[in-house]
RNA sequence: GCGUCGGUGGUAGAGUGGUCAAUUACAACAGACUGUAAAUCUGUCGCCUCCGGGCUACGAAGGUUCGAAUCCUUCCCGACGCA
């Protein structure tokens, strides 16, 4: 492939119009995402940003299909290993990193790409939202995941009844959070948007789901022929809990189960596979609500290098 | 061949005379999500429906009964036991 001289982008942060471009490219897992940033970002002199809610953790590596040094092709990638595994990190640390990170691209000259699978840190820098950082109360969210969904429902009423009053009375998740932001600010503030400084240009990558079944099967063996298993071992060796590695999903829980011998390795295998694929589906029934995507498939890629090269030229 | 236990919806597995289209879990399908998001949560889930209900169903065929997935008979299939 020919790469091309790369092109600067003009205007900073602050200038008005016409307003700055940012690329997102998002999608299903599996579909080829980190490749097509990559071959994007060496075009048009790129650098990418992941948008990946568990590629921020140190060590989480096979079993999130980070990309390694080589695949990056000299291109420079943010906001990976950026967090430890064994803290939790939130959408409130990821917007705040993610807008620096734009905001130093861009004053290089440079095109930001943002690029992952989780719609909601997309959305977090993509609609301009604003929130405080509240960090994570171990100790509280102990006693209060103990309780039932309405008694925390009535809890949070109590504390902010605004807050309840839009919130999903039966996710426990949810409650446990919003009581956590209530007691640490005295009450839950409204998200606040700001004006967008960037025009987002978002592309997605999708697959029909026979073709995603089969590349989900074929990664799946790759990820376990490539040591997925060892860097769990290692990974829990290194202290972080089964139940922390339950807690991190897919790959990590499932293995997490086999390594403690609660379901065989054959279990696990099948539960990945469908459980990977139940997760790219929940991918779309979020991003699908963005009308503002163009969605190509993974084979388009030539067609997405050629109209983005209208934008970028 | 004899004996025992079993055959229930896509799967596992409850139910053992009426309140059973059949608990539950999983899968599937649809959806929510604006502060843990690979997480978490919700709805649908035999067929048809004018949403009142109608129809077909619990291995098969008969039978008992006002009424059977549930009881009886025979047959088919499976597991185990004895040969």
């Amino acid at each position: 492939m020919k790469i091309l001289p790369s092109v600067s982008i003009p205007s900073a942060p602050k200038s008005k119009s016409p307003k700055t471009k940012v690329l997102v490219i998002l999608g299903q897992t599996a579909t080829g995402k980190s490749d097509l940033a990559v071959a994007v970002a060496r075009k048009f002199g790129g650098e990418v940003i992941s948008a990946d809610s568990r590629q921020v953790y140190k060590g989480l590596d096979i079993g999130t299909g980070k990309i390694t040094k080589k695949e990056m092709q000299g291109v420079p990638h943010y906001l990976l290993d950026v967090a430890s595994a064994k803290k939790k990190f939130t959408v409130a640390e990821y917007k705040a990193l993610a807008d620096a990170k734009i905001a130093d691209i861009i004053s290089r000259g440079k095109l930001p790409i943002l690029c992952g699978g989780t719609g909601f840190y997309i959305n977090a820098v993509t609609s301009g939202a604003v929130f405080p950082e509240v960090p994570p109360n171990q100790k509280l969210r102990a006693t209060l995941e103990k309780k039932s969904a309405p008694v925390l429902f009535a809890m949070l009423k109590k504390l902010d009844a605004r807050r309840a009053n839009g919130i999903d009375a039966k996710n426990k998740v949810r409650l446990v959070r919003a009581i956590e932001i209530a007691k640490y600010m005295g009450k839950v503030p409204a998200v606040k948007y700001a004006k967008l400084p960037y025009q987002f240009i978002k592309i997605g990558l999708t697959l029909p789901l026979p073709d995603l079944e089969t590349k989900i099967k074929i990664r799946l063996e790759k990820r376990i022929k490539a040591g997925m298993l060892r860097e769990a071992t290692r990974l829990h060796a290194a202290g972080l809990s089964w139940k922390r590695m339950e807690e991190l999903g897919l790959e990590y829980r499932h293995m997490a189960l086999y390594l403690q011998k609660k379901i065989s390795k054959q279990e696990m295998i099948a539960g990945l596979e469908t459980a990977i694929l139940q997760y790219a589906k929940r991918q779309m029934t979020w991003f699908k609500r963005d009308k503002k995507i163009t969605w190509y498939s993974p084979k388009d890629e030539r067609k997405i290098l050629l109209s983005l090269a209208k934008n970028f030229h």
